[in-house]
DNA sequence: ATGAAAGCGCTAACAT
DNA sequence: ATGTTAGCGCTTTCAT
């Protein structure tokens, strides 16, 4: 492969010279210019990056750490970084971490030794103590809420979407309510479960911890939450469900047993994913492929003026009323 | 940031010294590779991998193009290589390309200057014969159908599933039938078109292009489509549907405008997305996270034995029976 | 405007 | 077993 050298040799320039045209500098007369471009168009010649982020400390490329990408709520984070990672002509260096802490180091010190240049993360497994220890070597950003004046981060308050879905049920008059979640002990679980007991505790409904489901991902197992609650000698009457798909999984298996939705259960669930336009549910939009597009853009202002500001944006959530509740 | 002469220095070895500590290689006392991990450990040090990549030629990240991360097809193909990467401990620079042949042209450009090590394509633009030019920097792996002695493959037999699906209709007794494709002018779509045509054909039935429709990816294209055959003098009994999404939508919007399926609209889909079962319909599954899994070791042994041949992988597809037919 | 030369941080061939 | 040293291909002073 040609490199610089050769192509200053033919062109009959300096090596400087050739660095020159290649990066747009001022100051090189147009016959040099011209010169060096033949040579290059004719030698098929492309730069060796490599060199170049080893000798400039950059990469262009910045880190993205998600757990799945096969799981709707983080594929339209994903959608939303790409779209924007698209435009602003910057790679995205993907690391699926299925939450191991080893893959989210992994990505951590990339952004130590400068192989990319600042870092995205959807969720993770480390503390944000550990996280925030990196945010010196290049910027971070959180999709998830955290208080940090080094991480910059977009969030949806899940506090408060999960507090009008509750109010929605309650004022229907449901108080036997229960919920569908995935990693239970996540930041977010955390909010939404307080969100959950603050609501009924409120309404003086004690809360019922075997309607409380963990570790719901897939539309396989929505259809094991109504399973287990056909066992149930009371059941909920009202399901607050982290996910459409689950919540479809869900609708499809009541109605499979001869439950009504929403008369026997209601339903409000998460995310307005295409899938709940279809089964007309009652979901609460929570911007996710906007998370994705503004968290990227965050990373973008960073990477441009490193002075800037480290950032919490909360994005608003919207109630989209279907037929589930 | 340290650098490796710092720690020499502070070790009191040589660099070279460090760099058989840092590369496992053999031939170092006990006494000071310990020296040497001694102040690794204190001063934190990682390795500039720029520097590492710079002499080495390699990365150890392969590229992936992919037209959408969302559509469930290349999601699930995406997975398939995310599962295989977390295990191979390989990076993957995954670049969105919304088909744009300039995206595709800067990977395969990153593969020639040897940021990438090697290149996994979904689905492109380009043509192969411009692919395969970059064939000599690194390996190559499509995940479709291609005839070449230079790049590997891992496809479905789609002119075969496609016929597969055709004879069950035929066999009930449709003849009007129609179809829903992506793109109508790729390999792909070709092949499924020339399927469709030849069944109709061996059928004794003339093609009717009005129950031909392309760019249909959405839940809400196939309502479209539904909307588009209401309006029809003569309509299709019978929809051949690329992708459980679309179908679900068609589904959907044929039984709210009191359409029976099957009676009055048979459909069979392919994939096998988890949506499938839930409407249960008649898929073929084509395996898609498996062609990922597969491309990527297919990769990876091109990888670590670059002698190692072309191969060309079909992937057996599979017919599930549910309602819709 | 142009070129010479000094690194960027690392690996590996070579010498000892 | 260990160290010296020559690059990898590029950018960027610093001269001129």
């Amino acid at each position: 492969m040609a490199n610089i050298k050769d192509i200053a040799r033919l062109a009959g320039v300096s090596v400087a010279t050739v660095s020159r045209v290649l990066n747009d500098h001022p100051y090189v007369s147009e016959a040099k210019r011209a010169a060096v471009q033949e040579v290059v168009q004719r030698l098929n010649y492309s730069r060796n990056v490599n060199a170049v982020h080893l000798i400039t400390g950059k990469t262009n490329m910045v880190g993205v750490v998600i757990p799945y990408l096969n799981l709707p709520y983080f594929n339209s984070i994903m959608e939303g970084i790409a779209q924007e990672a698209l435009e602003a002509n910057v790679h995205l260096l993907v690391s699926q971490t299925n939450y191991a802490a080893d893959k989210e180091t992994e990505l951590l010190n990339m952004l130590k030794i400068k192989q990319i240049d600042g870092l995205l993360i959807c969720s993770r497994s480390l503390k944000w103590e550990v996280i925030e220890a990196y945010s010196q070597f290049g910027p971070i950003i959180a999709c998830e809420y955290i208080e940090s004046d080094r991480i910059s981060s977009v969030h949806i308050d899940h506090y408060g979407s999960f507090r009008l879905a509750m109010q929605l049920l309650l004022e229907k008059g449901h108080t036997r309510i229960g919920y569908c979640l995935g990693r239970g002990h996540s930041f977010n679980s955390r909010n939404r479960r307080r969100a959950f007991s603050d609501a009924l505790s409120s309404a003086g409904v004690p809360v019922r911890e075997e309607w409380m489901f963990y570790q719901i991902y897939s539309i396989e197992d929505g259809a094991e939450v109504v399973r287990s609650i056909l066992d149930m000698e009371e059941r909920p009457t009202a399901l607050l469900v982290a996910g459409d798909q689950v919540a479809a999984g869900i609708i499809s298996e009541a109605v499979k047993n001869g439950l009504r939705v929403p008369e026997d259960l209601a339903i409000v669930s998460f995310d307005n994913h295409p899938i709940a336009q279809l089964f007309d549910i009652t979901t609460i939009d929570n911007r996710l492929v906007e998370i994705g597009r503004t968290a990227f853009s965050l990373l973008l202002k960073r990477l441009q003026d490193p002075a800037s500001p480290v950032e919490h944006r909360e994005l608003p959530f919207r109630l989209i009323e279907r037929a589930t509740v």
